[in-house]
RNA sequence: UGGUCUAUGGUGUAACUGGCAACACGUCUGAUUUUGGUUCAGAAGAGUCCAGGUUCGAGCCCUGGUAGACCAACCA
């Protein structure tokens, strides 16, 4: 067999580059550096696996680093449930380190750094400093005690670290470059007063170094050869290398800063802060609601290891911002459940079928597959009776040929039962159905062996007995967002797009008995309803049941009156008449729709056709004339050049010897579209 | 008005030194099916942001544009 090429993503072609130049491949370590602020989301696992999947790769160790460096924000809480999450999704961390067991090194290189006169105490407001930094187009300027001597320096840090001054009144800077074209080389902060205990060195220190200066000399005491991190960093490296540069002995590792893009889903947010609103908002239960993007979320929603693992690894590592749809999401989680999941069935919406011809008050235990996608996987009791429920969607009195299930006078199949025919509804006053009454067929139960248990009918429906039957409440999920991408409204908040029915509760639905003894972690599928799971909510008294996605469904695509989920949601327009991307102008529009206009045909065209002309109005001519050069293969867009030269002609642009001969090219053109517009003119 | 980065089907990623634009999801057919699931077979969908240039040949190299993201927290 040939061996299969994987590509590499930029991350692991750039350390196959530094192996292939002579790095030691033993000396490559990597580290997953989460702040214990908050819980770990779908984006946190794009790193955790990017960062253990190098060092599976590489046989390299992992350290788990929290940059625990703003006691304000950091609990142990947080600590915890980071592990928890690292550990479920099935990695091990070589070495267990905070960013505060190296304060008391950080302080002494801060030291160093004053005394080769490349920091200094400042004692400015904030406002101030931010007044001297300038803007991202105006240099910076000199604050006042920045030539501050040295052994004023050292006797001011000393202080501050000795707890003599108030929180927000002096903070040490480096001494870099006031009129750097990156912000942040304009003398950063490398210590500030914080005075609240640190959830791990208590109040040993009340001074506390900042991001920048604790993360890259962090990533060196622990000799990290790679140092990856999201984009948002990327103006970051320079002052990471500036850091390393002052501290840095050549005879050590030194590490290196890589940045790769953040992963967003679709109809959700991804941000610590934003999330930490919807659950001090209660607009969720908690940082583990089944509707989080979470770890804990997902995993009380019933999603697996597994399935994060794959979904992190087939959305890929890149320097571009996107956004992932979720149906990817789906279908990897779809994809293991079907293979694991026990097959059971239950009811949600229950409406009562009675069998007029089984014999009254007997029951049998039919057998039911535990799972058809694996042989091994045996068979549970499944009991059987007169009296049932159905889906209620599952029968209507009458319908066209396309719906599969129970109608007056079709058959369908009880899963694992008999084939049934409907014969008769009874009503209550309002009409509303409350008892469906049908005929079995009693030599077709299934696995019998005969030949009617082989006969095959059009539709197989769910079913539970209703003298057999469990009740318990199950609680379906949709989209905690109407909107696509809820946080990249610049004029509206994220909040406002929460779905006000992400969450639907049914209390009584009834499950076959088979599901009393359901463990937490257990996952099954209900059949053609979708997969569940136990929530931790639920006890041996009261079972709750969680959806975790449903079942593809081809059914309700085709018919979308009768099955369509409450929120349907909407997706944007793609900018389909140009209007949506009020920046883009309009020539660059027409160039768009034109290079795909010979693609198009019959009403397609003519609306491409009366766009174009639209979007002419607001062109001039000296845009559009450059457009007369392009290359004859491009036909489209001539085309479209041509149907704006016609607008614009029409609005009294005078002709001259440059539209003449473009004029001319496309009446001798091999495409009639072009010709037949050429001709217009 | 600055700096840095990015741009490939609807979505997410590939394409090694310039050589037939590939894979997955999604969508649509058809077959199989005691789950309208699964599985299997197939289809549509890209002129690689735009315009030039170099080249026998450009998604990739060069020039000039355009759009988006990030950068002025005593957050990380």
């Amino acid at each position: 067999m040939t061996e299969e090429k994987e590509s590499l993503n930029f991350i692991e072609q750039l350390i196959a580059d530094d192996l292939a130049a002579g790095f030691s491949p033993e000396k490559l370590r990597f580290r997953f550096p989460p702040e214990p602020n908050g819980y770990l989301h779908i984006g946190h696992a794009a790193s955790i696996c990017l960062n253990f999947g190098l060092g599976e790769m590489h046989n390299a160790p992992v350290n788990l680093r929290f940059d625990d460096t703003n006691p304000s924000k950091e609990e142990q809480e947080y600590v915890d449930a980071i592990k928890r999450d690292i550990q479920w999704l099935g990695f091990q961390w070589a070495t267990e380190c905070y960013s505060s067991d190296y304060f008391q090194q950080l302080y002494d290189w801060a030291v160093q750094l004053i005394k080769e006169g490349k920091a200094y105490v400042d004692q400015q407001s904030a406002e101030a400093m931010a007044e001297q930094k300038g803007t991202p187009t105006t240099p910076g300027v000199a604050g006042p005690f920045r030539d501050r001597s040295v052994e004023e320096n050292l006797d001011l840090f000393e202080r501050m670290k000795a707890g003599e001054f108030e929180q927000g009144s002096y903070v040490l800077r480096a001494k870099i470059d006031m009129a750097s074209s990156n912000m942040l080389m304009r003398d950063p902060i490398l210590y500030r007063i914080v005075r609240k205990a640190h959830h791990r060195t208590g109040t040993e220190w009340c001074i506390y170094p900042m991001y920048d200066w604790a993360h890259g000399e962090s990533d060196y005491v622990e000799q990290i050869s790679h140092s990856l991190c999201t984009l948002e960093f990327k103006m970051h490296r320079e002052l990471y290398d500036w850091f390393l540069d002052q501290i840095y002995d050549p005879t050590k590792l030194r590490p290196k800063q890589r940045e790769f893009a953040r992963r967003n889903l679709s109809y959700t947010v991804m941000s610590k802060r934003k999330l930490l609103e919807l659950v001090q908002t209660k607009t969720v239960t908690g940082w583990d609601d089944p509707r989080m993007p979470t770890i804990s979320g997902l995993r009380r929603r019933g999603y697996t290891p597994e399935s994060i693992r794959k979904f992190s690894d087939v959305s890929g590592i890149s320097k571009r911002d996107s956004v992932t749809d979720v149906s990817l999401l789906e279908f990897c989680i779809r994809e293991d459940l079907n293979k694991t999941a026990t097959r059971v069935m239950g009811v949600l919406d229950p409406v009562k079928l009675v069998i007029t011809n089984y014999p009254a008050g007997k029951t049998e235990i039919l057998s039911a597959e535990n799972n058809p996608e694996n042989p091994n996987s045996g068979t549970h009791d499944l009991p059987f009776s007169g009296e049932l429920y159905i889906e209620r969607e599952d029968f209507k009195e009458e319908a066209g040929s396309k719906f599969f299930r129970l109608t007056l006078g079709n058959e369908v199949r009880l899963k694992s039962a008999y084939i049934i025919k409907g014969e008769s509804v009874v009503k209550d006053a309002a009409g509303n159905i409350t008892e469906i009454h049908c005929t079995a067929d009693l030599d077709s139960r299934s696995g019998s062996g005969t030949e009617a248990s082989t006969r095959k009918v059009k539709g197989t429906l769910h079913w539970v007995s209703i003298q057999h039957a469990i009740k318990a409440e199950v609680r379906e999920y949709d989209r905690l967002f109407l909107d696509e991408a809820p946080d990249s409204h610049e004029d509206r908040n994220f909040m406002e797009f929460v779905n006000p029915d992400s969450l639907k509760v049914i209390k009584e639905a009834y499950l076959e008995p088979f599901l009393k003894d359901a463990n937490l972690d257990d996952k099954f599928q209900f059949q053609r309803l979708g997969y569940f799971t136990l929530d931790k909510e639920s006890s041996s008294e009261s079972l709750v049941f969680n959806k975790t996605v449903g079942l593809r469904d081809s059914w309700a695509k085709q018919a979308p009156v009768a099955a369509a989920p409450p929120n349907q949601p909407v997706k944007q327009q793609n900018n389909a008449g140009g209007q949506a991307q009020g920046q883009r102008s309009a020539i660059n529009e027409i160039q768009k729709i034109s290079k795909k206009y010979t693609n198009l045909s019959g009403d397609k065209l003519a609306a491409a056709r009366a766009d174009i002309a639209k979007l002419a109005e607001e062109v001039s001519y000296e845009e559009l004339a450059p457009l007369f050069n392009t290359a004859a293969k491009k036909v489209g867009t001539r085309i479209g050049a041509m149907i704006t030269l016609g607008v614009l002609l029409a609005h009294g642009q005078e002709r001259n010897a440059e539209i003449d001969a473009f004029i001319e090219a496309g009446l001798s053109d091999g495409n009639e579209e072009l010709v037949a517009e050429a001709k217009k003119i």
